[in-house]
DNA sequence: TTTATATCCTACTAAATTGGTAGGATTAAT
DNA sequence: ATTAATCCTACCAATTTAGTAGGATATAAA
């Protein structure tokens, strides 16, 4: 399961996208709009605005935008950022990379291959879905 | 990421699964050739037990075996039997459904579609994930 | 019948994670 | 000067995770 800070961040990340003439918005708009507690969502931009995913402009009439392009944002970027490896077991993912301590034979482990054969099919999907394929998903 | 509960229950199955011809086998057993704390294996396999996975067998030379045949125990019943829902997100589960409290528009959500198309080939491939086929793919 | 070795059952717990909240400082447009 | 934003620090309650402790009960074999 996404944990909510992701999937706030990933809803947050596709409005800006989707109101791309009035950027910068503000935290408080999109808290309005997208029913997320303020605060909270507060500290999500702050997140993203250190991993250079959002630009950030103070005082009045200031907000957020997005700084990349759109089709350069994706959700496995965000997950990784806020619930750390996407994979299954620790042992079969690239950047979190951890042996299971119980492990008896990982090269032989067939949960192992399981997990890694999910984990290729589910980062692929992940990294195709941009904010720019979920504005399009979305635009029926 | 599995929980160590659900990973434990699998390499404890597979276990039994392998060693076929020996059951019952006890907990310390399992314990000891797995690297798993005894005492929080024997709560995993009572819960196995209640799930009707397995079957006990108290006393002296007593321990656990198979409920039912290795290529109808598979990843996927293990997984939700522990850590419950195994999609993204809350309103693309058959067992778990719940909706998104901060969701605007359900039907015409981007990252709902997403999920819904990863959980669908994650299923796909956790229900063919036997105890069979995981004991296949360890036998090289 | 005693002993060894199993499961069964109840209760407890420390540490980490999750999903927030509170309050004020700073910055910039009008 | 006022208004409306972000920035920054600190705190916190509830839940989940990954166990541990200790004894009751059942059964095979000596």
């Amino acid at each position: 399961m996404l944990s909510k800070k992701t999937k706030y961040a990933i809803n947050a990340l596709v409005f800006i996208a989707k109101n791309k003439d009035e950027q910068p918005i503000s935290v408080s708009r999109i808290s309005e709009e997208q029913n997320i507690s303020l605060k909270f969502l507060e500290s999500i931009l702050t997140e993203l605005k250190n991993a250079r995913i959002l630009n950030s402009t103070k005082g009045k009439y200031g907000g957020y935008s997005l700084n990349a392009p759109p089709d350069e944002i994706n959700m496995a970027k965000i997950m990784r950022l806020f619930d750390g490896a996407i994979a299954l077991l620790p042992c079969v993912t690239y950047e979190f990379y951890e042996r299971c301590e119980e492990c008896v034979d990982e090269e032989n482990c067939g949960i192992r291959q399981i997990a890694m054969e999910i984990r290729n099919e589910t980062v692929k999907r992940l990294k195709a879905a941009t904010l720019t394929d979920i504005v399009k998903r979305e635009k029926i």
